[in-house]
DNA sequence: CTACCGTTTGAACGGTGTTCAAAACCTTCG
DNA sequence: CGAAGGTTTTGAACACCGTTCAAACGGTAG
């Protein structure tokens, strides 16, 4: 049976799963396919793009149908938690092709209640410190699971409340 | 003369403002100093500590004397903007070696109205959100003078202040 | 002049993403 | 059945990458 897009990029997102995203290349894609390497590229037409649709992936089906922007950032970390290393992967592909991931283009419409300018800003602010916490707390677990760190006080959920508890809060009109 | 670690580390700057961090290899630094790739491994044990001692140059003297963290948060994406990519290195810096720069590990002495615990996660936060924005200021600068994007609107230092302005709010006590 | 030590070379190892002509496979048609 | 034609895979190569290490080099002190 011939391979297909879909395979390739679940072949890959089984080895992000396993290998993380250091060990992610696409001879191991293939050899966990059981193909050669250049089989791949008949599928997708680069490793880029292969990551942009495991992105898509993670983020698949959040933020839910919420009103919430507080609850938005909530199930965003959740879904980047569910996959290993997702927060990496992610901030890549929102580097150079932020429109492949229509869940975090989404999240102005969230800030009713600020200008359409405010409502940008405070989404950006909410994905880069999402992306950034979430990468961090993947980060340290994993240095931790191979004993390069020692474990730290686990108020991660605590501490991504705050957070976002700041960057949703209403401006204090000054004056 | 022979080499000195001073010199592999400020001819690996020079090549990461030519080239940018994906230009940005051992062999491009040793052809910069017209030298094999193998002499930097005697100055220096790899390619990581070599780019923790670039983001350590990087957030050189910063932040500055000030009490104030929106200041201190400007004067740290002031920092990274001088460097190309240099959002990118620090972060790629502050995830496998945070105790290497000292700059971030600061910032909580900042938020002197808060107890410790909330400190240490406001100026996580900060530090996410500034390394988040001003990768993605950088990036899209990249993309544009690769004539990939069009440019946008120049909403930069607007956009900005308002996260820092919503990151540094004390919060409203609940209740 | 010789021994020594700090530094560099040259070559190699095992990896990476990607390309492409040629082969293999599968289906459809005569 | 066999031939044609399109789809998919192979196998090999290209140009890189970070890193290692015995051997050679360079300078300096005895």
């Amino acid at each position: 049976m011939a391979l297909s897009r879909e395979q390739v990029v679940a072949g890959a997102y089984a080895v992000l799963q396993e290998q993380g995203l250091s060990g992610l290349s696409m001879r191991r894609v293939a050899q966990g396919l059981g193909v050669q390497p250049g089989a791949l590229y008949y599928h997708v037409p680069s490793k880029q793009e292969m990551l942009a649709e495991i992105a898509a992936r993670i983020l698949d089906g959040v933020p839910g149908p919420t009103t919430d922007p507080r609850q938005a950032a909530r199930e965003l970390r959740a879904a980047l938690l569910r996959a290993r290393d997702g927060a990496e992967v992610v901030s890549f592909v929102h580097a150079f092709r932020p429109d492949a991931l229509p869940a975090l283009q989404q999240l102005p419409t969230l800030f009713a209640g600020l200008r359409p300018r405010e409502a940008g800003w405070a989404a950006r602010a909410v994905v880069h410190y999402v992306l950034g916490f979430v990468a961090e707390e993947q980060n340290r677990a994993e240095l931790v699971r191979l004993e390069i760190l020692a474990a730290g006080p686990a108020d991660a959920d605590e501490a991504f409340e705050f957070g976002i508890a700041a960057l949703t809060r209403r401006p204090t009109r000054p004056a």
